[in-house]
Order: structure tokens, then sequence, then C-alpha cells
DNA sequence: GAGCTAATTGACAATAAGTTTCATTTACTA
DNA sequence: TAGTAAATGAAACTTATTGTCAATTAGCTC
């Protein structure tokens, strides 16, 4: 998605396409792993220092309601979105880098009709995600315990 | 689960039996719904007053650590845990009402096939969520909008 | 392009879930 | 029935997130 598509997209919606919003916008899109509020914070600072965290968490909440990202459940506290395609698709989440793979066709469908005899629900929407090592984790196993080590783990992995 | 099983299973890891402790745990294990440490804390409070909000906070600790319940997402701020069996299983949870039903042979293995094979990752773990209405709100439609109106018809579904 | 208006922003305050601390109490053991 | 380490409750603390508000700005209208 490009500059034009996302201001676009935004002014259709009745949001304003300033620079701090694209800022964040382009560091959320352009990356494949694990963000959190304050990583992007962070991300932003560094070429675009006038931006407020605040105002990461605002966009964060527009992006969400525009199926821009989804926010992916991680065992830590606080919350982490992944830029994702707006169609329905689920996750394959490294818990070693916090990189994020989306696919499609997750086929289940028969799972679900058995589910719905089972139980008597009727479904309408639902959540899988996968995880573990992707290839490149696989192969030099992560030590990292420190969260700076991790940190320095994580970039020597995209 | 009953009274005598639970309290091996605390003295096996070290835990001691209070009575704080086995007030809190029966009313979790008793609940087939989704349940929030805060919730958890006025339904105990009603049997025992006596008992803390902290330490329903340490048991659920507890009581996840040894894989007595889960942490089930979803959209609110605060955990929700379900009482669930030790070996893997699935979530169905009702999204008005909160009632949560395990399953077991979530039949992933195909699929989890297909997706190493396509993206290199070692998958060594999912979860799977689905979400729909069960049958009792199926049935009568849920229009509760504000808190205490869903409490109320939460209430009415159990 | 100038002016208007409502949305946006950043700084700060407020909130709330969850955790830590600590003096006191209590479950278990020897 | 002590002794001791764990557990408890109350209060203080931490930290992610949200609310407030005056100043700024995007995008519309003329």
């Amino acid at each position: 998605m490009n500059f034009q598509e996302i201001s676009r997209q935004l002014r259709k919606n009745g949001h304003k396409v300033t620079p701090q919003r694209m800022a964040i916008i382009q560091t959320v899109l352009g990356s494949t792993e694990l963000l959190t509020p304050s990583s992007i914070f962070e991300k932003v600072k560094k070429t675009d220092p006038g931006v407020g965290e605040v105002t990461v968490y605002r966009t964060l909440n527009i992006l969400e309601s525009l199926g821009m990202v989804c926010v992916v459940h991680t065992d830590e506290k606080t919350h982490s979105y992944i830029s994702c395609p707006t169609e329905h698709h689920d996750h394959l989440i490294c818990s070693d880098c916090g990189k994020v793979v989306n696919f499609t066709h997750c086929d289940l469908g028969t799972l679900e009709k058995r589910l719905t005899a089972e139980s008597g629900f009727n479904i309408n929407d639902h959540r899988l995600d996968f995880y573990g090592r992707c290839e490149k984790c696989d192969r030099k196993q992560c030590k990292a315990k420190t969260p700076a080590e991790i940190r320095t783990h994580r970039e020597s992995c995209h």
C-alpha cells in the first residue's frame, strides 16, 4: 500500500492526512515484525522526533478500525500490532524474533461444521495463531534472556 | 476435580492449602463462563468476604502455572480466565454471555504441514478460538449495551 | 490564495489493571 | 505443640492506556 492509497483510505473514512500520522503508518505498514506502541514510538522518533507517543496510540486505533493492522495476542502485557491484509487471514508468529507471516485458506470449514453440530454454537469468527521459530531463528537458536539481548537478537533477524 | 484432588495437586507443587485459595479455586473451576479477576473477586466475596483481591490474582497465577485455567484473549483490557482440562484443547467462546466450551481434536495437522513447507517455520504450538453465539444466546439475541445490561443478560444465560 | 472550522496534536493529568512490599497470620512439619 | 516458611490483606507502587485542553493545522469554501 503506497502513500496515495493510504491517504485516500484515510480521507474516505473521515480522517485527515497529517505528517505524524503518515510517519507512523509507514513505519507500521513497512514492517513484518510484531510491534508494540512503544517500539513504534521509538522507531518513528528517529526520523520524526516531533511525533508524540499518544499520537501513536491514536493512529493505531484508526489503523485497527480500518482493518489495516491486527492486534496479536502475546503473553506480554502490552498490545502487539502487525500490518495485515484486510481480507480474512491468520498468523504464524516467531516466538524468537517476533516476525509474523500472514496466511490465508485456513480451511477450518469441516472443523467448524463439526463444532456447530456438537455444541449448537452459531460460529461467526475465529482466530488462529501458530507459534514457532521462523527459518532464520530456527538455524541460529536464540539464547537471549534480557530485554536488551532480545532486542539485539531480533534486529539481527530482520 | 474435587476438593481432595485439588489439595493434592497444590501440595504436590509446593503450595499450601488455604481457605481463601480453595474458595477461589472452587469458584473458578465450578464455572463454565469467562471470568476476570474482578468478577471472581465479586463472586468469592459473597460467600467468603475475607478474601482479598490480590489473593485472587495470586491464585490465578498458580492455577495458570498448574495448567488448570487458560487465559482467553478477548478485546477487553482485563485478562479473562476459564477453567480447562490440562491436555491440549481449544475454545469456543460465546460473545454474548461469555460461555466457553473446550474442544479437543482440532485436527490441524494437515494445515500445519502445509504451513511448515510454505514458510519454513518450525511450528510448536497454536491457539485457536472460535467466536459466535451459544445455543441459548442465539435464540434470545442479546440487545444489551451498557455494562449493567450485559451483566444482567449474562446472568440470565447461566 | 485567504479565511473558516472542526479534527488533530502534544503535554500533562487521570485511570485502572496488575504487581510489589511488608507486617501479621497461618498451614504444614518435625 | 512449637518452629518456620509460605500466604495473606492493606496500601503503595508501576506502567500501559485514555482523557483533557489549549494551540495548531488540514482541507473545504469563497
